[in-house]
Parts: C-alpha cells; structure tokens; sequence
DNA sequence: ATGGTTGCCTCGCAA
C-alpha cells in the first residue's frame, strides 16, 4: 500500500496537476492540504473518476484537508480533538485497510509571538494527545501531512534563515519531538537517513530553482506500521512543472 | 532590504 500527502495549495487552481499526478504516480491513499475550498465545492467527481473514495473537511478560501483512498474509508472523523471553539478545517482521519490514516495541516504559526504561533502550539499538544490516545487504543496509524515543522538544521538549505521562524523555533521542534519520542517514525528520515530532502520551495526569490527548499511536510507512523515501511521518497517533479503548488508529495510504501 | 510570489475573492490576508 502505498500512501501520499501533498499540500497541493488550492485544489481548483491546482486541479490539472494534481489530477495528472495521481494518474501518473497511483497511491492507493493520498492526504491532500490546503485544498481552500468548501466541502461542497470539492471536485469531487475528478477524483472518482480516478478511482478514489474521498473524506472532505474543507472551509471557504483558507485550508482544508482531504482524504483520498481506492479501498473503502472506514470510520471517518473530521477535526481535531481538544478545541471545541476551533473552526479551522485542518485535520481529516478514516481507517483504510486496518490501518488510522490521519491527514493534517498543522498551523504556520507566523509570526511567532502572536496569538497565531500560541494556536500552533496548543494545535500540536492536540496533535500530540490523539496520538497518544490511538497508541494507548492499539491502532495501527499513519499520520501524513503538512507539519510546518522543520525537524532539524539539516532538513534546510539554509538552516541561518530559519532561526526566528514559527516553522523552526525550539518550542516548535521540542513538540515535533515530543510526538515522534512517544515511539513514532518520521519515514522518510527513517528510509534515507543520510539524505538531504526539501518537500517546500517558496515562489519568492527562485527559491525553486535555487534549491533553497525545506522539509515540512512529513509521515509519521506507529511501530506496527514502521514495522511495514519498505520506502519513503519525495517525488520533485510536480514542483517543477507550470502552475505548481509550492509543496511537493512524499510517498510512503508499506509492505502487505 | 519590509522587497519578492501565489491564491483567495477583497481591495488585505495568509502562506
């Protein structure tokens, strides 16, 4: 089984793209962020077409997630526990073939020192809680998505421009290893370990072409799935085509 | 250095 997260950054503007991706590429699951739209308005009938069962959290023109999968969707659950007053569509979770597939889009938090990076924190302790209570459960999950988390100084280009970013803060990278050190794998770490990986270039300044990118978007899996981890690759090409999306996929593969 | 780019759908906000 292999399984996608993608913050494709507008899933109309980005329909073509996405679409030819997974023609192109087949993940039996994707986790898709940013999809900026509302429940209602999601192509739906595109991705059917493909052969996908979709799960839709969306909100007008700011984030949304999206869960696509060939195989049924069992047990759906839309939001993240811990914040009843939280209206942000940024988590999505199913079950597909015995294993929790949880697709988020963790808060930016820029800039740091405002109300906006204290709900990223408080996001991530969230975060952190539902992963403890699947462990404590004995499910079997995956957790794919936009993280805005940069683990470490080696997963930048250029690690100096980082250092007073909501993306990079200690506080940011001490939660981040608070939910890996609950026993958690980060897969592609994990399977390339001592590659050097950017899943983010900004459209500013030819970040792109410069290869000034870094490594945000992340799948973290429990001990039984790890335990399935054949390879874990960040697949470049959608970043470079017209129209992209700055974000580009990370596939896991996970032995039957 | 407060630029630079993209998407939403308003004339600014978020990333």
């Amino acid at each position: 089984m292999r399984v996608a997260t993608w913050n494709v950054n507008s899933v109309k503007a980005r329909l073509g793209n996405v679409l030819d991706w997974l023609r192109a590429a087949d993940p039996d699951v994707a986790v898709l962020q940013e999809i900026k739209c509302e429940t209602e308005a999601f192509p739906r009938f595109e991705f059917e077409a493909l052969g996908y069962r979709l799960l839709v959290h969306g909100q007008k023109s700011y984030n949304g997630v999206a869960l696509l999968s060939k195989d049924p969707i069992e047990d759906p659950k839309t939001g993240l526990d811990g914040d009843d007053g939280d209206t942000q569509a940024r988590y999505v979770e199913g079950t597909v073939r015995g294993v929790r597939i949880c697709g988020l889009y963790l808060p930016n938090g820029n800039p740091a020192g405002t109300e906006k990076y204290d709900y990223k924190l408080a996001w991530m302790d969230r975060l952190r809680r539902r992963a403890e209570t699947l462990l404590a459960a004995g499910t079997p999950f995956l957790m794919g998505g936009d993280f805005n988390v940069i683990p470490e100084a080696r997963d930048a280009a250029d690690p100096h421009a980082w250092v007073d970013d909501a993306l990079f803060l200690l506080e940011t990278r001490r939660r981040f290893r608070a939910l890996v050190n609950l026993g958690l794998t980060d897969a592609w770490r994990a399977l390339n370990p001592t590659a050097t990986g950017y899943s983010f270039w900004d459209y500013q300044n030819q970040a792109w072409q410069a290869d000034n990118g870094i490594r945000i978007d992340h799948i973290l899996v429990s001990p039984e799935v790890a335990d399935r981890l054949d390879a874990c690759i960040i697949d470049r090409e959608p970043r470079g085509r017209d129209k992209a999306s700055d974000h580009t996929p990370v596939v896991a593969t996970l032995s039957e």
